[in-house]
DNA sequence: TTGAAAGCGCTACCAC
DNA sequence: GTGGTAGCGCTTTCAA
């Protein structure tokens, strides 16, 4: 007797209906076969008196919530949000609704968090990228069925998805080799990344296929600014066009660009 | 019968503890008051078969879900990542997630939506700015608790959270004042929008106050496109600085810029 | 202090 | 075809 008061359940439907429970739920799911004056009968009363069933009851009774969790390091990360509103969209289509968690603020919690956030839901989409792969492994398990973002692990059996950083900066470079580039520049991410690494393997296989190319080397960082400071790098290194390590060094290094630019332009005039 | 098979429940602890379950359910809530002895012995069953309380089970027992939606538009719109990373934050400290859902599917149902949703949760933000007074009215009542993203009513009493676009580049305009630009430029969006005319009583606002400028008005519009398509206009307007009706534009306009500025160098050279 | 039992609202099995 | 009813797993009165 704690519940939201006032809610007209199936009981009352099935008492002004003049039938059971049982039938006003078969007809509420579609999955009645009988007399149709019933169904109307009940579907009448379910007008009158705006019933529409709990959702937590049926989560309940049924074991499936139409829920599907992501779980992601940072929800401010922009790279995620066009993944959660494909997920969403994506779910929706199928009558799910996506509950979201930020394991940001217990990294070492992150286990525990996807584990209690799985209970609520039926599946869950989770970027866990610095979880150790035992641990990984051990809850693979109580998570399935689990969709990884960004990893995969030899142990774990799930579909996952992951951004091919080699064969996309490969695809850049190709890109601006065939608009006449010759000559580019890299501005590159931090030595540890694993992301990075990557793309200065795509880089490589670029120059292998493209002798012609030549690729100069900037070093950057991950952060817009650290774009900003490698402008004037860029500038002085005599390339055609650059690459950046990632979105957010771009924007920096283009505002670096502008910056140089109106310099340039002052002097010019 | 149906339910997802296999989960240790509350009855399991109890028998494994030798109390009752109304005993683990005060233990494991804090509410016990008793022999300490008894409280252990729960526990230990509870670490023992790795029992955890079912959230679904609380939720209908409680009629609390502890989770709050988050609806809007359109999910992909980088103005909400923000709000949905600060909300998700907010919300955790207090030990509730976030659901989210998409409106965008079916722009006419977004009232249905909203209730649905709604009960699945105990409180909800909404953003649905073109939803008729009278509907967000007649809604109000089951969607409380409710808070409103980007317009308000005056027939439904509830927080809001909307951004002021005249004060925000009234005061972009006086900083770049105070960095001794008198010459701005401000790349406009679309005639229709709302938010556009109130940049633009900003600045009207910022002229009053500062005679001494003077504001180009040049045509964009939303997008980067636009933007970039601006930016040789802004470039021969002679201004020393320029504002963006949004992000996109102003990052339209910066590429935009670093192609003039390249261009610009490749002359002087 | 502890337990029995009645809900919370819905589903699905098993009879009639 | 339709209804009775026992769950789903937890909370909380009420009584002992």
């Amino acid at each position: 007797m704690t519940a939201q008061r006032g809610n007209v359940t199936i009981a009352d439907v099935a008492r002004h209906a003049g039938v059971s429970p049982a039938t006003v739920s078969r007809v509420m799911n579609g999955r009645f076969s009988g007399e149709p004056e019933v169904a109307e009968r009940v579907q009448a009363s379910a007008r009158t008196l705006a019933y529409a069933p709990s959702p937590l009851a049926r989560s309940l009774a049924l074991g499936r919530t139409q829920v599907v969790a992501f779980v992601v390091p940072d929800l401010a990360n922009p790279a995620f949000q066009s993944v959660l509103a494909g997920l969403s969209k994506t779910a929706a289509a199928d009558g799910y609704r996506v509950l979201v968690a930020d394991s940001a603020e217990s990294p070492d919690d992150e286990g525990p968090l996807s584990v209690e956030i799985r209970r609520r839901t039926d599946a869950i989409v989770l970027c866990a990228p610095r979880m150790p792969d035992e641990q990984l492994t051990a809850l693979a398990g109580q998570l399935q069925p689990l969709v990884l973002i960004n990893r995969t692990s030899p142990t774990v059996p799930a579909p996952s998805l992951a951004i091919d950083y080699r064969a996309g900066i490969f695809a850049l470079a190709a890109h601006l080799h065939a608009l006449g580039h010759r000559s580019l520049a890299y501005v590159y991410g931090p030595e540890r990344s694993m992301s990075n690494a990557r793309r200065e393997q795509g880089l490589e296989d670029f120059l292998r296929e493209h002798p012609d190319s030549r690729v100069v080397r900037i070093a950057a960082g991950a952060g817009s600014e650290d774009g900003r400071r490698a402008a004037a790098a860029v500038f002085d290194s005599g390339v055609s066009a650059a690459l950046a390590f990632n979105d957010l060094v771009a924007v920096g290094l283009v505002g670096g660009c502008a910056n140089s630019a109106s310099a340039c332009r002052r002097t010019s005039r």
